[in-house]
DNA sequence: AAAGATTGACTAATCAATCTTG
DNA sequence: CAAGATTGATTAGTCAATCTTT
C-alpha cells in the first residue's frame, strides 16, 4: 500500500498548498476555483449535472454549490432554453475575474512546484493509471 | 494544469473505488480505515495528535474522529502514563479485526489495480514531487 | 417511467474559544 | 506561557424524498 499511502499523502499536501497560496493571493478557494474551471469550460450550456461530473460530488452538493456561488455573486442561473426543467449556469462578470485571478495563481504555484519536471510524461503516466479504474466497474450516481 | 487535473481526477476516483470495494465486503470505510491503520503503526503510543498529522485534518476533527472510533467501539482511550493532557488510542479486539479485514481488501483492490505496474519506480515518483512541496514553506496547524 | 434539480435530515469537516496540565 | 485536547458554531458534503418536466 505505499504507493497509495504516498499518492493520498502528495495530493492533499499539493491541494493545501495551492489551497494557501490562493488565500495568500487573496483569490478564491481551491474548491471555488475549481467550479468555475468547470463552469467556463462547459459554458455557455453549463448545468448542475457538469458540476456534479467534473467535481465528483453528488447532485444534491452540486446544487447547492451552484446556491453558494450565486449567493456570492460569482454565477447567475439562466433559464435553459429548451429544457425547463434544467438551467444554466453563467459566470457573472465577477466570477470571471475571480476565475482569471484564481487560474493565474494556480498556474504560477504549479509551474514553480513542477519545474524541470517533464509534465506531459507525468501526465500520460497519471492518465494511463486512471484508465486503468475505468474498465473495473465504477458506477456514478 | 493538466498535471494537476488528471492527479486530482485519479486520486478521487482511487479513492472512491477502493471505498466502493470496502462497503461491498462489509469493511470499515476507507476513511475508518485509515485511522485505525494510523493508530496500528504508531501503538500503543498513538494519540490525537498522530491522527492529526497523518490524516492532514485539525485536531479538533481528530478529537472527534477518536469519538466516533470510540462510540463504535473500534478503540479505547486509555490514559497517559506520563502526561495527563493527553491519552493513548488503542484499538479493541473490534477495532483489531476491523483493520485486519480492511487492509486485506484494500491490498486486494490495490494489487488487481496496479497489477503489472513497476510499483517501486512510482512510490519513489510520487514521493519526489511530495518532496518537493516540503521545502517551500508549508504549514501545519 | 426517467431525467434534472431542489430540499431536509444527518455526518464530518473547519475555526475559534476554552480548559487542563506541563 | 506552551502544548494537548475538547467543545460549540458554522460549513459543506451525503442520502433519500420530492417536484417538475421530458
Amino acid at each position: 500500500m505505499d504507493f497509495f499511502d504516498a499518492l493520498i499523502r502528495y495530493e492533499t499536501n499539493l491541494w493545501n498548498h495551492v489551497d494557501r497560496r490562493l488565500q495568500t493571493a487573496g483569490a478564491p478557494s481551491l474548491a471555488v476555483l475549481s467550479a468555475l474551471r468547470v463552469l467556463k469550460r462547459y459554458a455557455p450550456a453549463s448545468r448542475v449535472q457538469e458540476l456534479r461530473l467534473e467535481l465528483r460530488i453528488t447532485v444534491g452538493a452540486a446544487s447547492k454549490l451552484a446556491d453558494r456561488l450565486e449567493k456570492e455573486g460569482l454565477v447567475q442561473r439562466q433559464p435553459h432554453p429548451s429544457d425547463r426543467r434544467s438551467s444554466f449556469i453563467a459566470l457573472t462578470p465577477t466570477g470571471e475575474q475571480a476565475l482569471t485571478r484564481g487560474a493565474r495563481v494556480l498556474q504560477d504555484a504549479l509551474s514553480v512546484h513542477l519545474a524541470g519536471e517533464d509534465i506531459s510524461a507525468l501526465v500520460s503516466a497519471v492518465r494511463r493509471l486512471d484508465e486503468r479504474l475505468a474498465v473495473s466497474p465504477a458506477a456514478a450516481r
